[in-house]
DNA sequence: TGGCCGTACTG
DNA sequence: CAGTAC
DNA sequence: GCCA
């Protein structure tokens, strides 16, 4: 192979095969020493963990029953990850749901024959949750299609072979296959006869029957409908009841379409947002995309989102930030004169009811971060902060000045901290730098707020990297603890906190147009499929994520060009390429290549046909080339062209591309814990709920201790089935059980009773052994997970949920692998790499890893013993981390290293 | 120019 | 092994 | 697509 001449080179240009060859000759010479140290260091290890981990149990023993106790507040909100799909999803967890778990030992003990009652098994619930919680809720395609037509396609055949087909192991596929062209019509008076069948628990197939009914003795399901019992506290809305479905966009959307489904429920939309209505002006960096994305948020959260102003039914008026210092704008978009664009329905909507220089009365006129505050949290919240005040003939900058002091003001008496704060200081630059590229404001003003930006930045204007540390950098030392005290004229000045930033939790959306349109490219990329695309997507969605974390919004391409000269640690991931689409974006308001490729109707149907499960870029292509077109001709015509999973998905498509709200997830992690806990008392079904809403549920599943070898997941699959809760059965992976391995189902579940959808469900076994290294792959975000396996990875190790184990490669290849570390917990994992641990909520995202790798400089636990790790490997560490949250000190340590 | 996470099922 | 998924 |  071509691989012999590199082997010779040594030099830090080294292409990262020659890394890997490298730390494998370091490797090897130390190798026997390592192996017995490592013996060791894993038996010390074990030892210590346990110790630690039983002081641990105890402890979140007693916080969980804290938690019981009603203060719940430790339920932090862990702005998810990016599935490997699109799409991402927030995670909360849960202690609040710790009280039904009581609930549902009682149930089980009292219930259920097999029930032996732990001995105090809401303790040991409580144990076992706070050490291992974990739903995970995926969002499987975050805009997927609406429904061509709504016919469920469950008939009442599918709810019998479900029940019974399926433990044949999908044995009944067949008349899936048949049922699977039935003609629309057709399917909307069998839908409606499958209610009827649901509804009176099963009128056909005893085994049906009967599992609905033990399934409603789990859920408890009286005729009061007790399910707001396992929604728990933290459920927002307990009275929508049987309905899951959300109005909004998607209602509309399929009102349109002959939606004849019953279960649509009364209208009235209960969701955070239902009640308003909103009026987004089209302007600025508001662009059409960012429409869309607010209009989905908006919807699903029962609210309407319009470009059109409706006098009377308008609630806000959603605008960008950059237009309270440009008014005129604003008023002559409404007036009709200001030649906007020729976004149709923009303007003719604006002209509604408006006359020139009549600013709507009344109705607040609100930044579009208000929108995204909203959206970000799931709750309206206050306007106050974000209005643009209107003074369409005063001085435009007093305008944005006072916006952003109410901003300021009102964000910092929020208990929601520097990070929040941090929002509202970046405006002021936001605001000055479009003002100033637009011309709008005068000379004076304009400098002044340039001037404030640049102390916003904490730096003098051309500040040395260390000096530019930026609050949220602040907030991450923070974390991290220790490093506050670097920069005290930071500490000081209280809008030095006001950054912007590189934080994630909640963080800010700072450029956040521009990012969505590089996602929404990234997600072309993929569905285009072809060579290297998962590897463009990832580019461009990572470019994505270093604009929005940038901290600083952008105007002006100029400012990013200065950024890449100055700066290039800080943005990182903007290449040539992106550089490219940013530049017709700040200049045009537009990426040509995006509109390239969203014009491709061949684009749309590839992109269509992904949003069926199993159904990738290739078999999307193989389908188009058939002549394939929609999902309708993919029912009728293109069945024989896929495989097993893709037609049982493809015969779910409308319900499962739906997303539920997070109630029933967690309703549907009951089941499963559940019936998992009747099976085996004590087993522990844990999770980590999923935002508002989201596309399937995971639930991990593991054993009580003591009894690994029970083998709760083979019954509790057979159990389910049987019941007829799982419909479909997509993967087995590990069946039958084998002690110490994992099992893992992936399929499509349904509630009992009526007008339930069916559901993506992924039920995970893990042995207590493996269970940390599960929750960690789960918890997520993809991106941390690459990272942090590729940090294994230059340590000589290899990470994943079945582990991490030492490796002995040769030329890349593995030829050796020693047992697991033992990690108990997460944080053991992080210990037992060297690496500072890292909440979940710091793992979100495209941002990722930036774990303190930093300043260590292979000086963590292990790597003087046992993870030989040179400073050159650390560098190319550094290299590796393309993702890296570039935190302050970050910068100095690589300034530090390159200076070396 | 080569590399970009690790694992498992399905056909 | 390729394709897909998590 | 980005990076070394």
């Amino acid at each position: 192979m071509a691989s012999s001449p590199s082997v010779y080179h040594q030099g830090k240009h080294n292409p990262f095969t020659q890394r890997f060859r490298k730390i494998d000759a370091i490797r090897t010479a130390l190798r026997t020493a390592v192996a017995e140290e490592l013996a060791q260091q894993t038996e010390e290890r074990r030892r210590e963990t346990h110790r630690v981990n039983a002081e641990n149990k105890r402890r979140s023993a007693t916080a969980a029953a804290a938690a019981l106790d009603g203060k719940t507040d430790s339920s932090g909100i862990f702005p998810g990850r990016d599935s490997d799909g699109y799409g991402s999803e927030v995670s909360i967890s849960v202690p609040c749901r710790l009280g039904c778990d009581g609930t549902a030992s009682r149930t089980r003990s009292a219930g259920s024959s097999g029930g032996r009652a732990v001995s105090r098994p809401r303790d040991r619930l409580v144990e076992l949750l706070s050490t291992a919680a974990c739903v995970k809720q995926a969002s499987a395609s975050p805009d997927k299609a609406f429904g061509w037509r709504v016919d469920s396609g469950d008939g009442p055949e599918g709810e019998q072979e479900g029940a019974s087909g399926v433990a044949s192991t999908c044995g009944g596929r067949r008349d899936g296959h048949d049922r699977g062209p039935t003609p629309p019509p057709a399917a909307a008076s069998v839908s409606t006869e499958s209610q009827s069948v649901l509804a009176s628990a099963g009128a056909k197939g005893g085994g049906a029957k009967t599992g609905v009914r033990f399934l409603e003795d789990i859920l408890r399901l009286g005729p009061k409908g007790s399910r707001s019992n396992d929604a728990g506290g933290a459920l927002p809305n307990p009275k929508r009841k049987s309905h899951p479905r959300r109005g909004g966009c998607k209602g509309e959307a399929s009102r349109t379409q002959t939606h004849k489904k019953p279960r649509q429920g009364t209208g009235a939309v209960s969701g955070p947002f239902s009640g308003l209505s909103l009026c987004v002006v089209h302007l600025g960096s508001v662009t059409n995309n960012t429409i869309k994305t607010f209009k989905r948020g908006v919807c699903d959260g029962g609210g309407h989102v319009s470009m059109r102003f409706t006098p009377g039914d308008t609630t806000h008026i959603v605008a960008d930030a950059s237009l309270a210092a440009s008014w005129e704008k604003l008023d002559n978009y409404f007036s009709g004169w200001g030649g906007v664009d020729d976004l149709d329905d923009a303007v003719n909507g604006g002209r509604v009811g408006l006359k020139s220089g009549m600013m709507p009365e009344g109705v607040p006129i609100v930044s579009n971060e208000w929108l995204s505050e909203c959206l970000r949290r799931s709750v309206v919240v206050a306007t106050d902060a974000y209005r643009l005040i209107p003074p369409p003939h005063r001085s435009a900058p007093v305008a944005a000045s006072s916006a952003a002091a109410a901003r300021q003001q009102q964000r910092s008496s929020t208990p929601d901290n520097q990070s929040i704060a941090a929002g509202g200081g970046i405006l002021p630059a936001a605001a000055a730098a479009a003002a100033a590229a637009a011309g709008h404001i005068g000379l004076a003003s304009s400098t002044r707020l340039t001037a404030a930006r640049n102390e916003v930045r904490g730096g003098s204007t051309q500040g040395t990297a260390g000096q530019s540390t930026v609050a949220a950098d602040l907030e991450s030392m923070a974390v991290k603890g220790g490093f506050g005290a670097r920069n005290p004229d930071v500490g000081k000045k209280r809008h030095t906190f006001h950054c912007q930033s590189t934080t994630n939790s909640r963080g800010h959306a700072v450029n956040s147009e521009a990012a969505d349109m590089l996602e929404d490219l990234a997600k072309l990329c993929a569905v285009r499929g072809g060579d290297g695309s998962v590897f463009k997507e990832r580019g461009f969605k990572n470019a994505a994520g270093v604009l929005k974390r940038l901290g600083v919004q952008i105007t002006n391409i100029q400012q990013l060009k200065d950024l890449r000269k100055h700066e290039p640690q800080r943005v990182r991931g903007l290449g040539d390429s992106v550089m490219k689409e940013l530049a017709t974006f700040y200049e045009e308001g537009r990426m040509y290549r995006l509109d390239e490729l969203e014009a491709d109707p061949k684009l749309k149907c590839l992109k269509i046909f992904q949003e069926v499960g199993w159904v990738g870029a290739v078999k999307a292509q193989q389908l188009y080339d058939q002549g394939i077109r929609s999902i309708e001709d993919l029912r009728t015509k293109g069945l024989h062209l896929l495989s097993e999973q893709a037609q049982i998905c493809l015969n779910r498509h409308e319900d499962i591309t739906q997303r539920m709200p997070r109630s029933e997830a967690a309703e549907i992690e009951a089941v499963v814990t559940r019936v998992a806990q009747s099976i085996c008392p004590g087993a522990c079904g844990s999770y980590r709920r999923g935002k508002s809403h989201c596309g399937d549920v995971d639930v991990l599943i593991r054993p009580p201790e003591g009894q690994e070898d029970s083998p709760v997941f083979d019954d509790l699959i057979k159990r389910l089935v049987e019941t007829g809760f799982i419909t479909d059965k997509l993967t087995l992976a590990g069946s039958p059980h084998k002690p110490g391995k994992s099992q893992s189902f992936m399929g499509i579940c349904k509630l009992p009773g009526k007008g339930r959808l069916h559901r993506r469900v992924d039920i995970k076994f893990y042995p207590t052994s493996l269970f940390a290294f599960a929750v960690l792959y789960f918890t997520g975000s993809s991106h941390f997970n690459r990272s942090m396996r590729s940090f294994a990875k230059i340590k000589g190790l290899k990470l994943s949920d079945k582990g991490l184990c030492r490796v002995n490669t040769v030329n890349g290849e593995e030829v050796h692998r020693f047992p697991s570390y033992s990690c108990l917990r997460e944080e053991d994992v992080f210990t037992a790499l060297g690496l500072e641990w890292r909440e979940p909520k710091d793992r979100d995202g495209v941002q990722v890893q930036a774990f303190c790798s930093k300043g260590e400089g292979g000086a963590t636990e292990l790597s003087g013993r046992v993870v030989p790790v040179t400073l050159e490997q650390e560098q190319q560490h550094q290299a590796l981390l393309e993702q890296d949250r570039l935190e302050a000190s970050d910068y100095e340590d690589a300034e530090l290293q390159q200076q070396e």
